[in-house]
DNA sequence: TAATATATTAGGAATAGTTCCTATTACTGA
DNA sequence: TCAGTAATAGGAACTATTCCTAATATATTA
């Protein structure tokens, strides 16, 4: 919960978090902006990075960094990987699961202490693959 | 080579080349252009973005991304990872090879037709896990 | 070698995404 | 109900990158 880390529950908090959940597909701040303007309309995009931010901290979001130049935001917050469209630019969930990871051995790490993975795929979505086509 | 796709080898795009491969460990940009200006010392921090796109395009160099906000430059071409410290930014590569990267099913990317696979690590560097734990 | 066509350049403006700053507001616990 | 302080709006600032334009340099051709 928020409240045991100090942190107030505010109507644009709750609103920024609600955003993401509703939007779904991998919302980037502006788009979760243009939602939450929509409810509360005098709220500011530097509130909704803000938010953004601490609730990724408190691990009700997770970011999605790596798909291209903004930051993406999911409610899921399991261990998965995603997929997006080079055309359109669509996100999608790939359920990888530990099994599927890659086996690293240690001496490919250089010594590194692994603190994270991130897999990304790129390709082309159905629809954009067939549109594509017929041209 | 450069000249069959109508570009000309510029002493500005030769010193980006050699930038990068003299840097070795995965420079920016910025970086780059550090390096560039020694020798040349006119050279525009624009020239160096053109340069290392259009080294890119051919072949010659790799764009590394999704390992923070700035995109990196790499002289190995070849299929590789990279793992990257959290404390200090040092980038090192990780020889996955084809047989250890996940095994992908249709079902998981969801219809996409895949183009590429981009697999990052993060994690702490030998040198800095020690300086961090002295602490 | 000289002339020509055009790819490339320097320099700076513009852009996108995000973070930072400050005075004001509004939660929350007492 | 009040005080303390986290959070806010609004806008400035920042960072990485791209775009623009007139001048320049390279490669081809004569």
């Amino acid at each position: 919960m928020l409240k045991s880390n100090g942190r107030r529950n505010t109507k644009q908090r709750q609103a920024v978090l609600a955003a993401v959940r509703e939007l779904g597909n991998h919302p980037t701040a502006e788009q979760v902006y243009e939602v939450v303007r929509k409810q509360l309309p005098g709220t500011s995009i530097s509130t909704v990075y803000r938010n953004l931010g601490i609730l990724s901290e408190q691990g009700m979001l997770r970011t999605v960094t790596g798909l291209g130049r903004e930051v993406h935001y999911d409610h899921n917050t399991g261990v998965h990987s995603h997929v997006k469209c080079s055309s359109c630019g669509r996100i999608c969930d790939v359920m990888l699961r530990r099994e599927d990871m890659p086996r690293l051995t240690e001496e490919w790490l250089c010594g590194y202490i692994l603190e994270g993975i991130s897999i990304n795929f790129i390709g082309k979505c159905p629809e954009c693959a067939e549109r594509e086509e017929i041209r």
